[in-house]
DNA sequence: TAGGCCATCTGGTCCT
DNA sequence: AGGACCAGATGGCCTA
């Protein structure tokens, strides 16, 4: 097969590309190159089909055949070209959707290394994708916040002892669901190797235990056992719902 | 059954 | 040119 083939297969799924689709040629095109070169001083060469002036046909007895069985021929390879086209595009988009795929696994592999450094609800509840991404937002903006009033030597900077770090987790309660036990909570945090640390919730005197410390809009997403609630106030922003 | 969440496919756009 | 990224569409699954 000749070069036309190989460049419509290269200008292939290139659609900024100003050509057609495949480099194919144009019934146009297709013609004036059947048509032999137009002299300069010569009648300009005829046109094709649809050009004023000509019928199709021709006058010359038996160059009919030709004509059409030429037009035949560049049927059957049109139809060979466009569903080698088809296969080819095909092919790139498969491939594509592989990639996509991956992608998205990768994507949710991260969410979920994410999940696993945040505070874990006993009841094993998963957090959605927006959940997550909201409370790792939150849970980063109350440990810093946390830093900053220790460093201050605010009430509340002592949440730097209750504000555990990620790979204790499980001793870092969220807010208790209403199908969660406060008991799961409290063997939790015994059993793991931060048990030393108070659960908030567990501690009636914790001011987490207290309604002066049941921040947010009864959103668990909001709520972080130890900090003063005017804290949630001075949030800088919030991921806002939609 | 409606609504929420998710995975996947797809075409367009941007980037290297 | 090919891959990454993105957003819309679609269908499946699950739960209230």
């Amino acid at each position: 097969m000749p070069a036309p083939l190989e460049t419509c297969l290269s200008d292939l799924d290139c659609p900024s590309s100003s050509s057609d689709l495949s480099g194919f040629l144009t019934e146009e095109e297709d013609c004036a190159r059947l048509q032999p070169p137009a002299s300069a001083s010569g009648p300009p060469a005829p046109a094709c089909r649809g050009a004023p002036g000509i019928s199709g046909e021709s006058d010359v007895p038996g160059a009919q055949d030709d004509e059409q069985e030429r037009r035949r021929r560049r049927g059957r390879a049109r139809v060979r070209s466009e569903a080698l086209l088809h296969s080819l595009r095909r092919s790139r988009r498969v491939k594509a959707n592989d990639r996509e795929r991956n992608r998205m696994h990768n994507l949710n592999a991260a969410l979920d290394a994410l999940r696993s450094v945040l505070p874990s609800f006993p009841d094993d509840t998963k957090l959605t994708k927006i959940e997550t991404l909201r409370f790792a937002y939150n849970y980063i903006w109350a440990l810093a916040e946390t830093l900053r009033l220790a460093d201050q030597g605010l009430p509340g900077g002592g949440a730097r002892e209750r504000l555990l770090p990620p790979q204790c987790a499980p001793c870092l309660p969220g807010p208790p669901s209403p199908t969660s036990d406060a008991e799961s909570w409290g063997s939790g945090a015994a059993a793991s190797p931060c048990a030393a640390a108070p659960s908030p919730l567990s501690d009636p005197s914790s001011p987490a235990a207290s309604e002066d410390y049941a921040y947010g809009p009864s959103d668990p997403l909001f709520s972080f056992p130890g900090l003063p609630k005017d804290l949630l106030h001075t949030t800088p922003c919030f991921i806002p719902y939609h």
